[in-house]
This record gives structure tokens, C-alpha cells and sequence, in this order.
DNA sequence: TTACTCTATATGAATAAAGCATATATATGA
DNA sequence: TCATATATATGCTTTATTCATATAGAGTAA
């Protein structure tokens, strides 16, 4: 097994994906259908990464079990017929909560990283 | 249930609590035992947080299996005795790809709060 | 000396999140 | 007709996390 994979994208050394708040966020924008959602989820936030579709669409089904967003076949269109989701005033609030979440994580991501350039200058200190 | 247990703290509403890099990060620092970087962890990240112990134990447990770390019983000192973490050099270049990652994801959730600030002013304008 | 607390490490069991493989079906274009 | 893009979904497995609990040394207060 290729070392770099190891310690580069296995698991234990990926940081989680937050799936769930950005498929809130896209759901807030406009109302969509999951392989839309997860176009977008993969131009917005994902770019060279993978991103496996039964992730996105058993996310959005447990978040339609647990009220935050809502479901209704379209057919008619072009191609097989989609699930369009709706975003509901729960969703919204939930939406709120995890923007602090998001918000104190990346304060922790600063401290993270401003304490790793001090190692890295108590390195260069030593040469 | 409280509402917002449920969407706040509860599986699903939380962000992933890196631990594995920040127990690499503090043991770039300085060798040092699980109670110890326990401490640290929850005094520089995890403040009002809980942190459970044994996700703390089992993680360091693992880095090791991996040889990200090595281990020692210290005995003598005050206390029971104590299991003294010291970083390898295949750790080092394991938390050099952490803070790779960790950067990605902060521009990630930069980009998740920009695209949440546009839906507010949006809610704004429609006032 | 007993009880209590703090320090210190650890495991069993359960649940949740994520990844991998795969199945299904429609529509479109070569 | 065959391949590809669109679209959704489930089964199985692994990994991460939480909760409960066990163990034990050392210090302190009653």
C-alpha cells in the first residue's frame, strides 16, 4: 500500500467532509435535486477530492427523516425522474447552529496552524 | 429530547474533532504522557467541550500501531505510573500532511461562512 | 484507617459516519 | 445497438466516537 495514500487520504487522516451543513447551505440557496446537489457540493467544495454520491443521497435522506428538509418526485423532465428537495424553517435553523460549529472549528484550524509555524521557526532557530 | 442537544452536540451536528493531528502536533512539541496531552488538548482546543479520555487513550494506542509515536512506562515520578509518548520521524512527516489537509478544509469552511454571509444579505435585501 | 479525590490508563459495547461495491433505470448521442 | 451521462438507492464493511465501566497509585481530610 502506497505510504503517501496512507497517511494523505485514508481514514484517520481525513478531516470530515461537513456534508451535511453544506448540503443545508446549497438547500438555502435554492431548492435542488441530489445529483445536482452533488455537482455542486464538488465544484464548490470538493474539487480534485472524491466525493461518493451514496453519501450525499443517504445524507439527504436522513435529514428529510429528521425534518430539515422535505422531498418530492419531478418527473417529466429531461433524464430519469429526480427528487427535489426543499429546505424547511428547521433546516434554516439548524443551518444557523452549525455556521457556529463551522465557526469555532476554524478558529481551532488557526491555533492548529499557528502553533505548527512556531515549531516550524523553533526549527530554523536551531540551524 | 432537547432540540438543541439535537442539533447541536448530538452525532450528525458536529464537526470532527481532529484529534489525531492535534495529539501529533503537541507531541512535535515535547514528549509527554495521555493525562498530560489530554489537558493540553482540552486548555488550547477543546475548552468548553467535552473531550472523552478514552477516544484520547485509543488514539494514542493506534498512532502507535502506526509508528507515528512510541511509548514508555515512567514509573517513580508522583502518581500512577505514567505512558510517555515521544513523536518518530515518520510522525513528523505524517503532521506535515495533517496541516496540508487542515488548510484545505479552513479554506473550505472560509468559503462555507462567505456563500452563508451572501444568504443573509439576500434575507437583508428582501426586507 | 477509612473515605474521597485526583491522577493515569484501559477495555467492552453501542452507535454514527464514511467508504466501497453494486444495482436499477431513463435519456442521449455515436 | 452500445456507451455514456443522468439519477437514485441499498448492502456490507471499516473507522470514529461516545458511553459506561474497570483498575490502580498517591495524597488528603475526617
Amino acid at each position: 500500500m502506497c505510504q503517501a495514500h496512507k497517511y494523505c487520504e485514508c481514514p484517520g487522516f481525513r478531516v470530515e467532509r461537513f456534508i451535511q451543513p453544506c448540503l443545508l447551505l446549497l438547500l438555502a440557496q435554492k431548492r435542488a435535486h441530489g445529483y445536482e446537489l452533488l455537482e455542486e457540493l464538488r465544484s464548490l467544495f470538493f474539487q480534485e477530492e472524491t466525493l461518493d454520491p451514496s453519501l450525499v443521497y443517504r445524507s439527504l435522506r436522513k435529514m428529510e427523516e429528521d425534518g430539515l428538509i422535505l422531498s418530492e418526485w419531478v418527473t417529466g423532465g429531461p433524464g430519469p425522474a429526480r427528487r427535489v428537495y426543499t429546505i424547511t424553517e428547521e433546516g434554516r435553523a439548524a443551518l444557523d447552529l452549525w455556521v457556529e460549529h463551522i465557526r469555532k472549528q476554524l478558529q481551532r484550524f488557526e491555533t492548529f496552524l499557528r502553533e505548527y509555524s512556531d515549531i516550524l521557526e523553533g526549527r530554523e532557530g536551531h540551524e
